[in-house]
DNA sequence: ATAGTAACTATGATAATCATAGTGACAAGA
DNA sequence: TCTTGTCACTATGATTATCATAGTTACTAT
């Protein structure tokens, strides 16, 4: 659940790319779609009509699961051990849409002062994630 | 995993105490604590030696766990839903250990304006959880 | 007519979890 | 001494969940 979530805030929307990234079987990934849709976390749009295609968008709900994951991100970036890789930016790098500023671990933006929340941020996989990705794309 | 750190942050370190209050086998009690212990966010120590006798402490890895914990227990107070309850304080109740006040879902002490950290607030379940957790162990 | 794309569903094998019962080392009371 | 009780577990068989893999549907593009 938590990868898939991870996903959707990194603006991935579409089922396969979503099950790429994640490495999970597309049996699971629409099984926890369909609940975070009926737990009106999520919410499923047609993005075509012919032929049919959907895609899935995190509601005001689901948005706010952000200090979730970003709570968890911070831990991970201080404590949890990623082969290969040191210092900050390990799993995610976030970056502040407004001022360009990488923001570490803060609460406050380190460049600008502004308070931080979903729509401020701009998350992008660290190298290491990215590479895990690639990987299961390839 | 989740419900045995929580237990563990309201203080209960014995095993049959985490397990009745989270509704989990021994077995997954067992396997999961042995997990904490070797990732280094739980600590198993004697407290007694004859007879011998374990039980479970946070380590410092562990303790930064709470602003996960804290996160998740805060968008459940403002978007679950929790069967015969409204309004906050439906899921863990937090007081400031220093000045009294239930701080709601605030990062900051609505009583004295201090920044909160684990250490600085003591959580105590629900009405609902806690009678959710009475009725398991009668 | 054939190949490709995207969002899935179906199936059988493997792995995780559950409910329940039991174990070992002791203490406390009759 | 014998029985009962406590606490931290382990063992076992049944039930569920997950995985790897292979379709399916409804199109578009060549």
């Amino acid at each position: 659940m938590l990868l898939i979530l991870r996903e959707l805030f990194f603006g991935r929307r579409r089922f396969d790319l979503i099950a790429a990234n994640t490495g999970l079987g597309p049996q699971l990934v629409s099984a926890r779609l369909k609940m975070l849709v009926a737990e009106g976390i999520a919410e499923r749009r047609a993005y075509s009509v012919r032929p049919v295609r959907h895609d899935y968008w995190l509601t005001d709900k689901g948005k706010a699961l952000f200090d979730v994951l970003y709570a968890m991100r911070n831990w991970a970036e201080r404590w949890a051990y990623v082969p290969g890789e040191t210092g900050e930016g390990r799993v995610i790098r976030y970056v502040h849409r407004a001022c360009g500023a990488d923001v570490g671990t803060a609460k406050v933006c380190p460049g600008c002062g502004a308070e931080l929340g979903y729509g401020d941020l701009k998350g992008e996989p660290s190298p290491a994630l990215k590479a895990e990705q690639l990987a299961r794309t390839a």
